[in-house]
RNA sequence: GGCGCGUUGGUCAAGGGGUUAAGACGCCUCCCUUUCACGGAGGAGUCACGGGUUCGAUUCCCGUACGUGCUACCA
């Protein structure tokens, strides 16, 4: 390929961007950066009537979040705008009527209750296809069959129209797919689809093609969903630009809910209790609120591995990659035919791996906020830093960091009585007793000093250690949680500590 | 229904005419820790089915089954 790798994402903001629309994003972005080409976000909103307040603005946020930053679009610029297809309107008109000058296209009249009479009755005579196409096009109301004169009659009148494509029967479409290899399309199945519609916005299938030539897109990948529509775009290709100018194609595998089959979608995601959806996503009409990866605590290098390897792998052993190796790694050949279960257990493996991975600097504002919303104040930064080391191995998911340091911050509310009460008696009340008087007397206060004074009073006393050990860690935690208990008091500090006893010791006393 | 695409353990998957069919997640057992994790050592569990081709098929071919996608003036 002598020309520049030129790649896009085409998201319509619909709502929020979901699982499957983050990979196809990915794979895009690696592809791109593979090859030293450019990234484009070209917003597909020629459906008016689906167009949701915010979503585009949200589609970017998240886009920005992940990490994959687009070259081009409506917000990055670039020397193709608009990136926006409601802005490219006139452009696309411009084609449609070329295509029915060549005679590869036509104007339909035809309203929708013609159009539904026309399924009943195909329906009716036992048809397996209940499309519009070449055998009933000439039964229809368009231009195929009407007189010039009457053609235009009617648009001059106004009459709401359509254009379809003219699709010829008993034509084979051969195709190249850089995932799936070679096909064949058999254009006898393939319907008259509308190009342009009534309000003179263009069809995906329109809008695509035009817009992938314009913005000189080399590459185009695309959920397999598409499949079954490739033999339009590649005719249009063909009547428009040349087949000699099409990008290569790839749809890719499908992203399928976990249980039974089927294409994951949100309710999925709500029904099962995982995200679907990159970040949280407020319907702005309901203001129901859409749980998100981002949101529910994971990292965004995690979201990527996750995805990646959700379909695509590298061949080796290796599971764990930053964008960079992903980068340097990633090839469309690779990339399975098959759809992928999603797994909600792995997804969270991922996260756990990428948080003992990252220095935790990357991540500790985040979990400061999460804090702060639980209503822990006074966070001395690198006080924060040290619990969250102490920590970090234990946490999957980022407000674990919260569950298993609150310790850290807080005295315990409550304690593991149970652990405690049936091993308690008069002889480790001493044992107590006398910790706090040595603990006080202490001048370094650090895990080893503590750890000899807390053994060899145990040893005087002749005291099980372990015992202790599980005693002091519920007076200090209030659990049997956490990393190595006398770092736990170091950390914690000699007059938290030494209040804590004092606490427990009340509550297991009385 | 028609058309397309797909099918290696529960899930993600490597592999590919001859292998004890990798590895990971999850699950179970044990070790470490008198805690919870991390870590370590084990374990159970698989090539959808039927025909070919072949000395030999999980691998190649053809069927079948199953799954899934599309079949909108949605993308």
């Amino acid at each position: 390929m002598a020309n520049k790798v030129r790649v896009r994402f085409a998201p319509s903001p619909t709502g929020g961007l979901h699982l499957g629309g983050v990979r196809t994003v990915l794979f895009n972005y690696l592809f791109a950066k593979k090859h030293q080409g450019d990234f484009i976000v070209r917003v597909e909103d020629t459906d008016q009537t689906r167009w949701v307040d915010g979503a585009e603005k949200y589609i970017f946020d998240c886009l920005d979040w992940c990490g994959l930053i687009p070259d081009e679009s409506v917000i990055h610029g670039g020397s193709y705008t608009p990136y926006r297809q409601s802005e490219r309107k006139p452009i696309y008109r411009q084609y449609a009527e070329q295509l029915i000058q060549q005679g590869n296209a036509y104007y339909a009249f035809d309203t929708s209750a013609e159009l539904e009479a026309m399924r009943e009755k195909l329906k009716a005579a036992g048809s397996n296809s209940l499309q519009y196409d070449h055998h009933i096009r000439m039964s229809m109301n368009n231009s195929l069959r009407l007189l010039p004169e009457e053609t235009k009659a009617l648009i001059d009148a106004g009459t709401p129209y359509v254009i379809r494509i003219k699709v010829n029967p008993n034509e084979l479409i051969p195709f190249s797919d850089m995932i799936r290899g070679e096909m064949e399309f058999d254009t006898n199945t393939v319907d008259d689809k509308v190009l342009l519609k009534a309000d003179g916005m263009p069809t995906y299938h329109l809008a695509v093609v035009v817009d992938d030539h314009l913005m000189k897109i080399t590459h185009a990948f695309r959920g397999e969903e598409w499949l079954p529509s490739a033999p339009v775009h590649i005719l249009l290709w063909k009547y428009l630009f040349g087949l000699d100018q099409m990008p290569h194609w790839a749809h890719l595998p499908l992203i399928l809910k976990p249980d039974g089959n089927g294409k994951l979608s949100k309710r999925d995601g709500d029904r099962l209790g995982f995200p679907v959806y990159a970040m949280d996503w407020i319907d702005p009409t309901t203001k129901e609120v859409t749980k998100g990866f981002k949101e529910l605590g994971f990292l965004p290098e995690a979201f990527i591995n996750l995805l990646a390897v959700l379909g695509w792998n590298d061949g080796t052993e290796q599971e764990v990659f930053s964008l960079e190796e992903l980068i340097e790694k990633f090839s469309i050949e690779k990339v399975h035919k098959g759809g992928a279960k999603f797994d909600f257990e792995k997804a969270k493996w991922f996260n756990q791996e990428w948080i003992k991975k990252l220095p935790i600097e990357n991540y500790k504002e985040r979990v400061k906020e999460i804090f702060l919303s639980k209503g822990v104040s006074n966070i001395e930064d690198s006080y924060l830093g040290d619990v969250m080391n102490l920590i970090k191995e234990r946490c999957i998911l980022l407000p674990d960091f919260y569950t298993q340091g609150v310790y850290f911050f807080d005295s315990p509310s409550s304690y593991d009585e149970a652990s405690v009460k049936p091993k308690w008696d008069e002889a480790k009340k001493e044992y107590f007793n006398s910790l706090i008087d040595q603990l006080n007397q202490l001048e370094s206060w650090d895990a080893i000093s503590i750890e000899t004074i807390f053994k060899q009073i145990a040893t005087e006393k002749n005291s099980k250690v372990g015992e202790l050990q599980m005693m002091l860690r519920v007076f200090l935690v209030g659990s049997k949680m956490g990393p190595g208990l006398f770092i736990i008091a170091e950390t914690i500090g000699k007059t938290n500590t030494l209040q804590r006893i004092e606490n427990a010791l009340k509550v297991f006393v009385a």
